[in-house]
DNA sequence: TAGATTATTGCAACGCATTTCATAAAAGTT
DNA sequence: AACTTTTATGAAATGCGTTGCAATAATCTA
């Protein structure tokens, strides 16, 4: 910086100035310091200016199970927020650090803040880490979650209206004249907990009877959830003649399975599915599942990470929910 | 640091020594700081760090097509490639800044070298922007692309061994008795260049007769592959009886097409994807595809990258390639 | 035109850690 | 015991920008 000075024929901080685009420096000036920084490919230490400002402009990311290299990658859905996510920060000027998938502790992530790598957190699925992220955000880490909404705000979460999209489901359902409803998915997870309980909801107040019943799943992956329906279906006294899943994914294993097992989907079984993502609009059948603003969800945590950055008060916020009904 | 120093009743130097490891400095002292500074939480400025080693130890990964609000995010399998790049550059100590969806011209990541931001990068995907790439890899930059070797080398490239996966492909169609087979894609993409060159080699040193044709994709996207594909089987004289596809995406759209107009896969028609994406597993019928090794890809771009930056010199390498042979 | 404002610019200090070089202390040699 | 080596530690300089404050020049007011 010193020697495009010298060669603009001005002081340092006239350059400084110059560049950062500060309204103290006359324009002639600035012209004058920006053809010399362009003419020489000077560009200003971005590492010297974080030092200065305690300001890093970087923001953490980090993806509940990114990878396992025998478990697949995780539910495509995430790539989507991640993709909203990195729109969103690129537009604010933030980039985007994305941590190691090992990385999953709070000692880890709170050093990254001491040592003013980050400025914030956005953990892209509570997951089963809900006590880490409790642990973390306790020691006042500015940072917004995408999963469900716990009892005690601890936490900014920002999350598909997850009672909604069960609702929707139901509904769904019930109108297909389905009365022998089967919940999958893991409620001990926070976000199908709420799902399974809006299903719950209106199946119960349809003023229909209706059977339901539940199967656990152990595991995010499809393989693992084909085993799991083939096991459930075979010593299960009746089969469903409704589905709600709490992905996809695992819908689609549902209904290889209902198949092998001489169901036909959707003439026998209807079925509804979680996240829109990109195979079930191809998958045949089309599976009718639930989807939400994954762009508007980045756009929003990034709003408010930055607000909490700031200093801000932000609330845990709820994204557009909406079902999408195809051939199950 | 100062503060840690009078703390544990040492000078600042001898505090950057203990917590940096350095041989120098004495058991027991080290261990007085290292107490100091937990007790005190007190973590080593990162910033200050960087602007003094003149390293960054941070990788920007760009993506090409993260996304498009319109267009779906791009193939899952880039993902895939995210998730071993991440993981290898995390065993490494490096920080990974994914670069925002919209940055993607040479003056931005020239920027981001300049202002030591970044120490090196690695290209996810080359798509259309071999221009772009030539352009910022001649200003010298650091870099690894995972796509295709071209004819002058100008940069690192690590990327499947698309003839191979091509003759993969022909060998197991011919082998199947194919004599009519169709490859889709858009061979103006060097992969996928590579991949047809593969694939007619094999056919045409079969031995047998056999009929070759090819269907260009416009993009990447399931619906636009389903489009293209009903289009030209419904202009087309003959129905193939073998379908080589650059993506398990575009595999799936062709099936349904196929299906469509009343062939049966794989009955009437035998088809094989590329790069083994996990929807392509659970899809009816689970799809031939090919296969490569993500995890060792992102461990090897990473290697070759730490490398290059060392000043060291590396030749672009290919991947191994191996055929899943499912239902298709 | 003297005096008051305002617009520009520069000086010097600062943010934080690392490294070279010198020094002091401890250990080893003969 | 005198001298050489080795080990530990500290002083001061350095990397690069930003900012508070002071100073100068330019413009305006009466």
């Amino acid at each position: 910086m010193d020697e495009v000075a010298v060669l603009a024929k001005v002081s340092k901080p006239t350059v400084s100035r110059a560049l950062s685009g500060s309204p103290l420096v006359n324009a002639k000036t600035r012209e004058r310091v920006l053809a010399v920084a362009r003419e020489h490919g000077y560009a200003v230490n971005r590492n010297a200016q974080k030092l200065r400002h305690k300001r890093t402009n970087t923001i953490a990311v980090s993806i509940d199970f990114l990878s396992h290299r025998q478990n697949h990658v995780s539910d495509p859905f995430v790539f989507e927020l991640l993709a909203g996510v990195s729109e969103a920060l690129g537009n604010q000027n933030q980039d985007l650090l994305l941590t190691a998938p090992n990385h999953n502790d709070p000692e880890i992530f709170q050093q990254m803040l001491l040592s003013r790598g980050v400025d914030g957190f956005i953990f892209l699925g509570q997951g089963h880490r809900e006590g880490m992220l409790d642990k973390f955000s306790a020691l006042g880490a500015p940072m917004v979650v995408w999963g469900a909404k716990r009892k005690k705000e601890s936490y900014c979460v920002i999350g598909s209206d997850n009672v909604r999209g069960g609702e929707l489901a139901g509904q769904y359902l019930v109108e297909k004249g389905r009365r022998n409803i089967l919940f999958v998915g893991d409620p001990s997870h926070n976000e199908i907990f709420w799902r399974m309980k809006g299903l719950k909801s209106v199946a119960e107040s349809s003023g229909n009877t209706i059977r339901f019943s539940e199967m656990q799943l152990s595991n995010f992956s499809y393989e693992s959830a084909y085993e799991s329906a083939m096991n459930f279906f075979s010593s299960a006294e009746s089969l469903p003649d409704g589905v709600f899943a709490y992905s996809d994914t695992a819908a689609m294993a549902i209904i290889h399975a209902l198949n092998k097992l001489g169901r036909r989907v959707p003439e026998d079984v209807s079925v509804v599915g979680y996240n829109d993502i990109p195979a079930s609009g191809f998958f045949s059948p089309a599976i009718t599942t639930i989807r939400q603003e994954t762009f508007l969800a980045g756009e929003l945590m990034v709003n408010k990470l930055m607000k909490i950055i700031d200093g801000k008060k932000t609330k845990s916020e709820t994204i557009k929910t909406e079902i999408i009904i195809r051939d199950t």
